[in-house]
DNA sequence: TTTATCAATCGTAGCGCTATGATCCGCGCC
DNA sequence: GGCGCGGATCATAGCGCTACGATTGATAAA
């Protein structure tokens, strides 16, 4: 199908679609340089003269060019793009990473793409692989669980691979984050340490957030080690303040002992705390209470909540810093992993 | 300098950089096809028959092809990304927008390409600069206000501009969202069928906050109306509940009478809440309280608070509805206004 | 003077795809 | 048989840019 004969091609009349915009090429044009020139000027300005770099800002200016980025990438082969795959925005925890992460990319021209997994380790598959069609400069993940065909695909590209808000697993490639189950041990041991004997764990989410998980697990080893008694109470939906109400209420009726909880969030802590002022429990005398996250209503409440704060901000400007490193030639460690920790923070209600 | 004569190029030894890369011509070969008709079966798979689809699909499989859709967006002139420009995803209103955009627009295979702007119109206008340059297949911008800049470059782009969480001004195209005047009026009048008589609106970064302003106006253009007193208490700081504890002890030292007050939202009233309840007052009884957000702990606080319940769930889907239909040929309706609502939650704060 | 070195600049060949218009071919109809 | 029609397929010309290697011209070293 390839090799009939064709007679000779007649008048190529083809008129492509126009559009309006300016190229490289007219800047180059009315710079009097040419495109390489621009395209050099464009990417390393310190490498043309000082006066080819005036004339080609001027014609820049003068035309309002906006540079193509999409060709760019196309013949570069790589695009000015970092795709960043999160379980969710709504998620404060992770806008925040995204959010600072964006902030330092911009610096360096390069753009975030956003893709929700909403947990779910097939739909981070397929952005995994919609991302790859981009060509980006780096992929940033969210944890270390990862499906199979996950891991093929990004073994096989040269893109970066930096992996976020998890530490203490396999990782692909670089990882920045902390260890939750030492966030999980460290509330443990702060509830310890003020003279608490029954603690509980209350968990929201935990069959699909992976890293509530391994908070809950780090507490519970951690109360055991200490001879404490520990109970693990969970509910299925996302964490929020009613699940952390309805939580408690279950704990003290099967557990009336119960003198110290922490809480995958603080979310679920703040519904704790609205429960035991309905039921008259003080807080923290009859029970401490525990959060993660600090989020923004945590040192408001009444009592300020004691809660972890973790390192989201910290996360998102490495994970940047990594990335425009690399692009600057030096090449990003190997496997190669950043501890951000965590800090507790102890106020009134513990 | 580009009439120069040159002598003839000798052996032009180029090895480009070879990329592992599988390609539509692979995909091509090995389904005994041309390129184009690989292409055709990718965007329009109904065109192509049945025999020759599948043989792509199976070479598809086989390759593991993942197309290149920064080549497409070159060779179409449009890529399928839509930028989404809001103030900040740390704030959960847009968060949910996002969000909810991103999954409708994933089903469609576009991506979303994020920028934060943090309030500031010169951030916006470089922000919406980089994103002409990915040749988007629309910009999402947030709210009705732009510097004169970034009106002139959308103006001149074919690009569909969306305007999301505002109506009410003048727009550059389609905007989706509501009126936030209106926001504040039905807090106004909601706690004047209360019975309140001494309202007063406590706002947090007003200055930068535009719609913020917006539901203030109407809350103190609806009170007046009614000929009920009402005042504005406002701090710079974004909101959170500190602020709110900050503002309503500020208003009740010097409006004593003060028995209703709306918040620029749950994170302020939320602190309005802890507040009240550290100084002893009853809430709903002495002062009732309408917050805006509806938030994750608005319906769990101690009491439940009455709110307004934005519709950011639904500007994002009626976004990426508007975006899909176009590219799908529909001409997006020009000037269109679709106005999402919001509700009020009446709760026992009120 | 010749040669080497270096910074600045340039010309060209793609990058992988899509849009366009052409071609091919089977079918029904005059 | 000739013709028109339309679905399926194809070849080709870019899309706007960057990377490569070459070229130029000035200066330093031999």
């Amino acid at each position: 199908m390839a090799d009939q004969i064709r007679p000779e091609r007649e008048r190529p009349v083809r008129r492509r679609r126009k559009m309006q915009s300016i190229t490289m090429a007219d800047v180059a044009e009315l710079a009097k340089v040419s495109p390489s020139t621009v395209s050099l000027y464009l990417r390393r300005p310190e490498a043309v003269s000082a006066s080819a770099g005036s004339a080609i800002a001027r014609a820049i200016d003068k035309l309002n060019y906006v540079p193509n980025l999409v060709a760019g990438g196309l013949a570069a082969a790589s695009s000015r793009a970092v795709s960043i795959i999160v379980p969710s925005v709504r998620n404060a925890f992770f806008a925040e990473t995204v959010s600072a992460m964006q902030a330092a990319l911009r610096k360096e021209r390069l753009q975030v793409i956003l893709g929700h997994t909403e947990y779910d380790e097939r739909e981070e598959e397929d952005l995994v692989r919609t991302a790859l069609s981009w060509a980006p400069a780096a992929i940033v993940l969210t944890g270390l669980s990862h499906s199979d065909a996950t891991r093929r695909m990004l073994s096989k590209t040269t893109v970066p691979v930096i992996e976020i808000w998890e530490l203490g697993g396999p990782q692909i490639d670089t990882a920045i984050g902390f260890h939750h189950q030492q966030v999980g041990a460290a509330s443990a041991r702060h509830l310890i340490q003020q003279g608490r004997r029954h603690l509980a764990y209350l968990g929201a989410r935990m069959h699909e957030d992976r890293r509530a998980r391994l908070r809950c697990d780090g507490f519970v080893a951690a109360a055991q080690e200490a001879g404490v008694s520990v109970e693990v109470i969970q509910h299925p939906a996302p964490a929020s303040a009613e699940v952390g109400a309805m939580l408690i209420s279950e704990t003290l009726q099967q557990h009336a002992s119960t003198d110290g909880v922490a809480c995958s969030n603080d979310h679920v802590a703040l519904g704790v705390l609205f429960e035991c002022e309905r039921l008259g429990l003080a807080v923290p005398d009859r029970l401490a209470v525990v959060g993660f996250g600090d989020l923004s209503f945590s040192a408001a409440c009444n009592p300020p909540l004691t809660t972890i704060r973790p390192s989201g901000d910290l996360i998102g400007k490495e994970a940047a810093r990594l990335i425009i490193e690399h692009l600057a030639g030096h090449d990003m460690p190997e496997h190669a992993t950043i501890d951000t920790r965590f800090t507790l923070l102890h106020r009134r209600s513990s």
